[in-house]
DNA sequence: TCCTAAATGAGAATAATTCTTATCAAAGAT
DNA sequence: ATCTTTGATAAGAATTATTCTCATTTAGGA
């Protein structure tokens, strides 16, 4: 089962409307912020508290279904690709795009097995690809 | 000449008090936010203007003095580190350290030579290391 | 020293996020 | 199917971060 509903039944959330209008969000907008989020729900149908947006976000991310994304802006943004990978960065627009690349994950952790960091035991390795999408 | 002073005047900007003491602040705090560096002015002797403090950020990097810190928060962090490098993020604590490591960066820079991303230019490629620092 | 464009201060305005509390609803127990 | 309880949501206030506005000041060249 790959439903919204047991994505939220597998990390023992209650599965509410709010809660599976959120998940949606996330899947179908690219890297959203809160307000995209709210934006996105309440543009098809139904109301929902901002409050209860950040609220949820915010236990996903705790649970694991979502996670935030690092920017260099005051806003936050959430990925759902859970699957290891990097990112693209726009360096003129707000646009972020997922970047998979088993190759480079093997190079990474390859090399940082051999070269420990002293003083530090690392858990994640994710590069930030600054660029420039042509078109 | 490696003065504040000079730092200002190679890129064409007028050497103020504020200007040099928020300068000042960004090399002898590690990865301030701009209330860190607004604490750390009052802390001493002179009292500056909030505003002053963004708009005075907002410039150093605009005119490549400083650089904007990619973090999962709402809140926006500085680096005075010019030279290329990567990051290490604590987990659990908001501790974030430089880390330089050349030999990495020819190894990036060599793979993406080869291998293209579809449509998209590299500018510049950032590694976060995420983990826990041992004390 | 004077002049002017640029910088700053002060506070209002905006934006993003969190908090509070009353009400509501999911889902397990009956 | 209904009840019950615990957790979820709505609404709006509060807080925090950042930006904006505009009057005043100042750096630095003339």
């Amino acid at each position: 089962m790959f439903s919204l509903k047991s994505k939220l039944s597998e990390k023992g959330l209650k599965i509410t409307p709010q809660r599976l209008s959120i998940l949606d969000a996330i899947y179908n907008i690219n890297h959203p912020t809160a307000d995209d989020i709210i934006k996105h729900i309440r543009q098809k149908h139904s109301n929902i508290a901002i409050g209860t947006v950040y609220k949820v976000l915010e236990t996903f991310v705790q649970k694991g279904l979502i996670k935030r994304i690092t920017t260099e802006k005051d806003v936050i943004r959430y990925d759902g690709l859970l699957r290891h990978h990097h990112h693209l960065y726009s360096t003129d627009t707000v646009l972020i795009k997922d970047y998979i690349d088993e190759e480079l994950d093997k190079i990474l952790v390859g090399y940082f097995k051999k070269k420990q960091i002293h003083g530090f035991e690392i858990e994640e390795l994710t590069l930030q690809i600054k660029g420039k999408f042509n078109n």
